[in-house]
Formats: C-alpha cells, sequence, structure tokens
DNA sequence: AAGTTTGATTATTTCGAAAATCCGCATTAA
DNA sequence: TTAATGCGGATTTTCGAAATAATCAAACTT
C-alpha cells in the first residue's frame, strides 16, 4: 500500500479511471452500491472533481449508473442485464471474426497463436484455479482481442471492448462459486483452429457458442447474486431524440 | 440568447453536455477543432470542471477525442470513419428491425405510425428545405427511433442512438450543399410498411439501403470537407486487456 | 546554418471550499 | 391513522484559484 506514485505519464484521472474500473469488474464495488464521494476520495486519494470526472467516463461505459443529481451508483446486475449484454456480444463477436478472417494478415495469424501460447502457458502454471487470476484473464481478454484486431473496424472494436469488460465482471462474479471451469481452453484452442484455417462460419458458431456457454455458466452458479426483479433497471435507455 | 434561464431539473453539466452534443452534430464546433476551457467556460458559461465533466462524457460518446494531457478536440471526421461507422450501423440497426418486427406490439406500431405523420406533417410544411430544419431532424431521429424501440434491448438502443448520433453530424455536414434531398420520404413510408406487415427480410434490406444512399450522398456532396489521409484519427481504438 | 537548451508564456489538470440539493424526521393538520 | 409541511444534517454539484504540464521562441552551442 502507501501513497501511490505518479502513475508515469498518465493523468491522475486516467489512473483513478483505470483503478475504478478494475475494482468495479473485480467487484470490490459491489453491484447497485452507492458510491458517496467522500468514501471514494479517502479510497483513491483524488478530489472531488478528478473522481467526478472518472465516474463521468464509467457512466458512459456502462459500469456505473448516474442518478440524476442524487449521485452515481455501480451499475446493477441483473439476469435480464445479462441476457441481452449476452445477444449483442454475440452479434457484435461474430461480425468481429467474420471480417477478421476476410481481412487478417499472416501477422495477425501470428499474434494470435503467441496470445493463445501466453494464456495456454500461465493456465498450466497455475494449475486448478487459473480462473481465479487477474493476469490470467488478462491473457484471456488478450486472446480474445487478438482474434477480431484484424477486423479494421475502430468502431465495432471499441463497442466490442466495452461488452467484452461488462460482460466480464459477471464471470467473475461466478468464478469464486466453481470449483473448476471446465474444458474452456479446449474451446480456445478450437476458435483458434478454425480462425487461421479461414473457416468463418465454424469459428463464427464456435465463438457464439463459447460465449453462450460461459452465459449459462453464470447463470447456473452466480444468478443468485443478483438484484431481484429479472429485468433490473431502466437506466440510460437511449434518448429518442437526437440533436437540439 | 441571453442568459440562459435554470434548465429545470437538469444538473448544469447535463445542460452543457446536450448544448455541447447539438453544437458538435451541427458543427458550430468544427470537426478536428481545439476545445480550450477559456473559450467554452465563457461560451457556456460553466466552470472548468463542469465542462471537464461534459467533455469527459462526449469522448465516451464518440464525439470529442482526449490528447493525452493536451486537451481536448472535437473529433474529426474523415471517409474511413464515415464507411466504418456506416458498416457498424447496418449491422446493429438489422439486429434492431428484426427484433423489434419479432417483438413489437400493436401499440408498437401505433407509435410508428404516429412518429411519421409528426415527421411527414413538418415536411410539408417546410417545404422544399426541410432537411435544413433541426425541428425536421429530431422528428426524423424519433422516427426512426420508433421503428427500433420494441426490440426489447437497451444495449443495443444505446450503441444505435450513439452511432446514429454521430451519423447525424456526417448527414448535417451535406445537408447544406444538397439543393433537395432525394426522395427519402418515400423511403420512409416504405420502411414503415414492411416493418409493420412484419416483413422481416424486406424491411431490414431497406433500412440498410437507406442508411447506406445516405452515407453515399454524404460522400459525394461532403467529402471534400474531411481531414486529409482517408484513414483519419487512431485514437480510442480499444484497448486489448480488460481489467487489472 | 542546424540543432539543442533554457526560460517565459499559455493551457490544462487538480484541488478543496462554498453553494445548491436531497433525505429523513419531527411536527402539524385533516 | 394518514398525509402534508418544514426544519436540520448529510451529500452532491459547482466554482475559480493554485499547481502542473506543454508550447513556443530566443539564445546558445556545435
Amino acid at each position: 500500500m502507501g501513497t501511490t506514485l505518479k502513475p508515469a505519464g498518465e493523468t491522475r484521472a486516467a489512473d483513478v479511471l483505470a483503478r475504478m474500473r478494475a475494482d468495479i469488474i473485480s467487484c470490490t464495488l459491489k453491484p447497485g452500491a452507492k458510491l458517496r464521494f467522500e468514501a471514494l476520495r479517502e479510497m483513491y486519494e483524488v478530489s472531488f472533481s478528478t473522481l467526478r470526472e472518472a465516474l463521468s467516463r464509467l457512466v458512459a461505459e456502462g459500469l456505473v449508473v448516474a442518478e440524476g443529481q442524487r449521485g452515481f451508483l455501480v451499475a446493477p446486475v441483473s439476469l435480464f442485464d445479462l441476457n441481452d449484454l449476452t445477444d449483442v456480444r454475440v452479434l457484435v463477436e461474430r461480425q468481429c471474426i467474420k471480417l477478421a478472417i476476410d481481412r487478417g494478415d499472416d501477422r495477425w495469424e501470428a499474434d494470435i497463436m503467441a496470445s493463445f501460447h501466453r494464456m495456454d502457458r500461465l493456465q498450466s502454471r497455475l494449475g486448478a484455479s487459473y480462473y481465479l487470476s487477474d493476469e490470467w484473464a488478462a491473457l484471456h481478454g488478450a486472446f480474445h482481442f487478438s482474434l477480431v484486431t484484424a477486423c479494421g473496424s475502430p468502431n465495432l472494436l471499441e463497442i466490442r471492448q466495452k461488452l467484452f469488460e461488462r460482460a466480464h465482471r459477471y464471470r467473475r462474479m461466478s468464478s469464486q462459486f466453481r470449483p473448476q471451469w471446465r474444458a474452456k481452453d479446449v474451446e480456445h484452442k478450437m476458435i483458434m483452429d478454425r480462425v487461421i484455417a479461414r473457416d468463418t462460419t465454424m469459428a463464427q458458431d464456435l465463438v457464439d457458442r463459447h460465449i453462450r456457454e460461459t452465459t449459462e455458466n453464470v447463470i447456473a452458479h452466480a444468478s443468485h447474486l443478483f438484484a431481484q426483479g429479472g429485468l433490473g433497471d431502466r437506466s440510460s435507455g437511449a434518448d429518442p431524440v437526437a440533436a437540439e
């Protein structure tokens, strides 16, 4: 612990943003919890304005919700949100995979294999409880990212990334209850093979199933932690009118 | 002009956010322009912190980009971004239409017809230059929104809305050069008819073409205003690693 | 002349106090 | 008892000044 030293080049707001995002995803800040400024100011050692900036960005990322002029809340989790999130992820990820296979070059293939290898090695080293490790989660994220980088669409990738992080919070919620993750590593290898073989249809279907099965696992093991009601929040439900 | 009165219930930051968003979309704040705090403070009559909050949210919406610790820029426009944005919009909008047709009820149909009627009436009243009117743009946005509200996916709708607003800026850029918009009103009616007839495939294709043709129009009339280089910005190109 | 350091200027980022708002509770009236 | 009103404490929101970082140009060295 001690005083956090300067984050090397980054602005302090960006540093707080990253730390808060990690804390929300890891459920150190619990879903639905009220975020009181005084407490956060102490926790992250920054001022009101800086906090407010980080909070504002997290709102746009969907990890925090703003309640009028009554402060901020960690975005609640719910069965409805998880299912919706999963459907949108499948749509986006299928398209990313398709485009990446169409457009990817040799370097892209090499990056995928390298990313898989890093993830796979750490998995072996960590043994049965690899899925609890934040380090493994990072490599897992990097592997899935490597599959789709070559899609060539910055907009799609940015949307994908935000959805992935929100889904990661759900995965994380269930991992503490799951004694061992079933053979996800085999799935990863199969996906990699089909992607590099440029088998678009099969690769898409595998990724689709990969996402949906993970969601089913979360529901089976962690849905008892979700907010009551089923269709949780109304939150930022998109405003009908655009400008002016 | 004059002093802007209290925005009735809304927080001031939210008010500034809405006004800046409108100004960016209408190109009152020009694409690529540097956003200096002192100038903005005067323009919107708020303090640094409040501005910073609005700016931060706009960054997450993709209408503003943050340059390290060198301030903020209005998000640049480019041919590459427009094409990418269009492709993503088509993907999302097709799915929204499909789901809405699957799930929409009678009230949804009625809302579509009402929205169309409002847009159509204003169009007649304004005559040839309706597309220059912000009021019409709002009703146009509301009509397209009404088509997809019933899709039942808050996440998809939120993504759609942000993409729609960014596309609106491009439409707006070209409208000043276009003496008359070709029969978009006929397209809108056709789309509405196919949606209400629950003809999913045809409705999707019409919306697809509607979006792509509009983009082609923008490219034909306004691409000379775009930033040089074609593939403009690297900006917030999604970070490979998720948490921690 | 080209490139580098230095220092003054400008712009951004952070801070904590002041103002505005909300929430719970007691009091009053119906 | 129930609903409405007003007060006190707690929390959020806004503000502008102080600290920090970047930019630009002139002086200096190679």
